[in-house]
DNA sequence: AGCACGCCGACT
DNA sequence: GTCGGCGTGCTC
């Protein structure tokens, strides 16, 4: 076996496959599959992938693999696989699936340099070359760029003079402390101190420190404790009766947090019910794929957690994945507070660094359990029990780039390699899941009730047509004023939401209501008031906000806040006595931020918690007695066929949020369609119900779950190009298929231009349709070489933003 | 993606 | 007659 197929770290069509070459004999030994390599491609050096060992090649002039750049493979035999099975599921190049198991951090980062060729001198290069050389004898390319010099480089390099070298380099280090410990037995220590020279008294006090705690210990520690240097740290190394070594240690994020062990709590019979099947599933290794259907505060998360238990005490491993936005401390607590050093945290608030540190714990088998969002379903685990995915009907679990691949469909196909149960828990399931669950694809399990019974909250509607007609024209209503002076009053704390949409913060002419758009994108800037300019979201494009407006020259441009802002005013002054914490983009920034305001509200800084969807999930403080909703029906008008289902879940999952304690809750919904079934069914807490009206409606309109979609989109600078490529694409499409399927467009996509390209899309609704993933492949075999051409056409099987 | 190779226009 | 534009095709 002396020959490596690698895949290459060059996301195109033509690369999109393995690439052979020889392993050097030193190497022989060591290279494996899921190992990352760096390899000559052409005349650059690049990362790859080892897929597989082999002896013999199709090519013929081979050449060698540099060397590897790992020691162990960072991918196992089943990442591998899965990868694949990535690849072929989302239409992905097979480098994005492998990179997109990993962390960030293993992610290769190239650099262009130059270096004097042999027998060159500094001096025989023209001016500015000679001074411009780095300590380690290199001009880097990147900052040739900048300072203009690349043709003088090129051409120096024609003449022979100079010799272009490419680097592959780790993005990061392991980070490492030294540590110390006698190289001999204690007697001999003390020994050995007798001999030290009295003129060495800081070499006895070492020795005399090991003689009293004889066991290792941190090189930095040791030096602080003994007021000393490393040089006396060395001579006793030379004298061989140290030894020093690096030890790999973790950035651990919550290193300097304790948790508060907690244990099993008793299960209420319902919950009992509810374990049963899946301790069952946990015996006999059983891929089962359960749904668990509880209202909020029924208590899933002890399910989740003695379920882990049962995994973990057959040796077994688990992945708990969570919205990012759900994923706060108090989440945390509950599963460090359970299992300890057992568990490693992934989310995006971590750095690379940290990231990576999280990762290796599991890889070296230092954890049990991960918690993390979207990505964490990829952790290295070997032996995996269980995997759980906490509020199954979230949309972040979809991912919208290559891979396009979805948390959820992922966590079964590596359990059913694995034999093991998947949980999917939420109050709100997905209708694609509660369909499944209806069908017996899924094995349902409910929650019917509240722990202890408690009420649910009691939820009152607000028409705020009703309100403008008796004259109210705030954004507050009677009733939401009323209850919220009356928490004052009682010192309980109240909880508002606004839906960020429709109040996004754009900028407008008052006069002739002009919206500031982004040159280059069909769509506003959004206005910031950190560095008061407006930003494009899709290209990077900034501007200052005009004095005047462009089209009628009025000097009456103003901008829509991001509503919060708006709203913490006004409730100043109807409230001026309310002390209120505001929850959006702008106070939660900076690291750390989010988690220090909820702390705040926790310990009662505060009477009114105000903000977006980030304060929807996971609070749970015993004082809010009191939610209230905006403006319901903002997200409801939305392009979007889900919008309907994200209203219901949102609503239900912010009233979720009041009473879960003793005191009983409230909730006051504010909208100008109460009539609307998303919202009147939130009102009453009906899923059941809300489930057959929607399910109705999809059927109707063909939409998931009764139908499949995959969406197509065609961008190229020129209008006409677009269309046109999306034309054949659309008609190639409708040859393919069978009549049922349902081929719309081509149409222009919600965001018709981003960064000047335009943009143009294709519907395929479909109910079976075996043959569509080999004609979606000719398609990207026919367009995805143009990319020279400027045409970009993307393919999302089951997209979850139609844009 | 980069880069080399290759074929046409406007300069020393 | 050469320098350099970018159109095309290749990287084991």
């Amino acid at each position: 076996m002396k020959i490596a197929s690698v895949i290459v770290d060059v996301p195109t069509k033509q690369t999109d496959k393995p690439f052979d070459y020889l392993i050097p004999h030193q190497w022989e030994d060591t290279i494996q599959p899921g190992m990352r390599v760096i390899v000559p491609f052409g005349p650059r050096k690049i990362q790859g992938f080892v897929t597989e060992l082999k002896n013999h090649s199709e090519f013929k002039q081979l050449r060698e693999i540099c060397e590897p750049m790992d020691l162990e493979p960072v991918l196992n035999k089943e990442l591998l696989d899965l990868g694949n099975w990535l690849t072929e599921n989302t239409l992905c190049f097979k480098i994005f699936a492998y990179q997109a198991m990993l962390p960030a951090a293993l992610k290769a980062k190239y650099q262009k340099k130059v270096k004097l060729a042999a027998g060159v001198e500094r001096l025989d290069l023209p001016e500015p070359l000679p001074s411009l050389f780095h300590q380690d004898g290199t001009i880097h390319w990147d900052e040739a760029l900048k300072s203009g010099i690349v043709p003088t480089l090129q051409r120096e390099a024609a003449k022979g003079h100079l010799e272009v070298i490419y680097e592959v380099k780790e993005k990061l280090k392991k980070k490492q402390i030294k540590k110390v410990r006698p190289s001999v037995s204690l007697p001999e220590l003390t020994v050995e101190m007798e001999r030290i020279p009295q003129r060495a008294a800081k070499q006895k006090e070492v020795l005399k420190y090991f003689i009293e705690n004889n066991r290792e210990v941190e090189l930095k520690q040791l030096l602080d404790h003994l007021h000393t240097t490393k040089s006396t740290i060395n001579a006793l190394i030379e004298k061989n009766l140290l030894v020093e070594w690096d030890e790999e240690v973790y950035r651990d994020p919550y290193e300097h947090r304790t948790f508060e062990r907690t244990k099993s709590l008793a299960l209420t019979v319902q919950q009992q019910a509810a374990i049963e099947p899946i301790l069952k599933a946990n015996d006999e290794n059983q891929h089962k794929v359960f749904l668990l259907y509880g209202v909020t505060g029924s208590g899933k998360t002890e399910i989740y957690l003695q379920s882990i238990q049962d995994c973990l005490e057959k040796g077994k491993e688990a992945i708990v994945l969570v919205p990012e936005i759900a994923l706060t401390p108090q989440m945390v607590n509950r599963f460090k507070g359970r299992f300890g050093d057992l568990v490693a945290v992934m989310h995006s608030g971590l750095s690379a660094g940290e990231k990576y540190d999280e990762w290796r714990k599991i890889q070296r088998r230092e954890v049990s359990v991960v918690v993390g969002a979207r990505s964490a379903i990829f952790a290295p685990f070997e032996n995996l029990g269980i995997i759980i995915i906490d509020e199954e009907h979230e949309t972040s679990y979809k991912q919208e780039d290559m891979p396009r691949y979805h948390a959820r469909e992922v966590a079964i196909k590596r359990a059913k390699t694995y034999g093991c149960p998947v949980v999917l828990g939420s109050a709100t399931p997905s209708l694609e899941s509660f369909a499944r669950a209806q069908k017996k694809v899924y094995e349902l399990l409910s929650l019917p009730n509240r722990m202890n019974n408690q009420a649910l909250p009691s939820v009152e509607i607000i028409d705020m047509r009703e309100e403008l007609r008796a004259g109210n024209r705030s954004m507050f209503s009677r009733s939401l004023f009323e209850k919220l002076k009356d928490r004052l009053e009682k010192k309980q704390q109240s909880v508002l939401f606004l839906n960020k949409r429709g109040y996004s913060s754009f900028v407008m002419c008052r006069d002739c209501g002009y919206v500031i758009n982004c040159p280059n994108c069909d769509i506003s800037l959004t206005y910031h008031r950190a560095s008061e300019q407006m930003k494009c979201h899709y290209c990077g494009y900034e501007s200052y906000v005009p004095k005047q407006c462009p089209e009628c020259l009025s000097d009456h441009i103003r901008y829509f806040g991001t509503g919060t802002q708006k709203v913490e005013a006004e409730l100043g002054k109807i409230l001026p006595e309310a002390r209120i914490i505001r929850m959006d983009v702008d106070t939660t920034g900076r690291k750390g931020a989010h988690e220090r305001l909820l702390q705040d509200f926790q310990d009662g800084k505060a009477d009114i918690l105000l903000g977006t969807q980030m304060i929807a999930k996971g609070l749970d403080f015993p004082n809010i007695t009191l939610v209230g909703v905006l403006s319901a029906d903002t997200m409801l008008h939305l392009p979007d066929f889900r919008s309907s289902e994200k209203t219901f879940q949102l609503l239900t999952q912010v009233s979720g949020r009041a009473g879960r304690h003793q005191l009983p809750g409230e909730v006051i919904i504010q909208t100008y369609t109460p009539e609307h079934y998303s919202v009147e069914l939130a009102g009453t807490q009906d899923y059941d119900l809300f489930y057959q009206r929607e399910m109705m409606v999809r059927k109707v309109h063909h939409y998931p779950p009764f139908y499949f979609l995959t969406l197509i989109t065609v961008s190229h600078e020129q209008l006409m190009t677009v269309v046109s490529v999306t034309e054949k694409i659309a008609g190639y499409i409708r040859s393919q298929v069978s009549n049922e399927t349902v081929v719309l467009g081509p149409t222009a996509s919600p965001i018709p231009r981003i960064n000047n390209r335009y943009r143009y899309q294709c519907l395929i609704k479909y109910k079976r349709e075996p043959d569509l993933s080999r004609t979606l492949k000719t398609i990207l075999d026919q367009y995805q070489k143009d990319t020279a051409h400027g045409l970009h056409v993307s393919i999302d099987l089951n997209p979850f933003i139609l844009m």
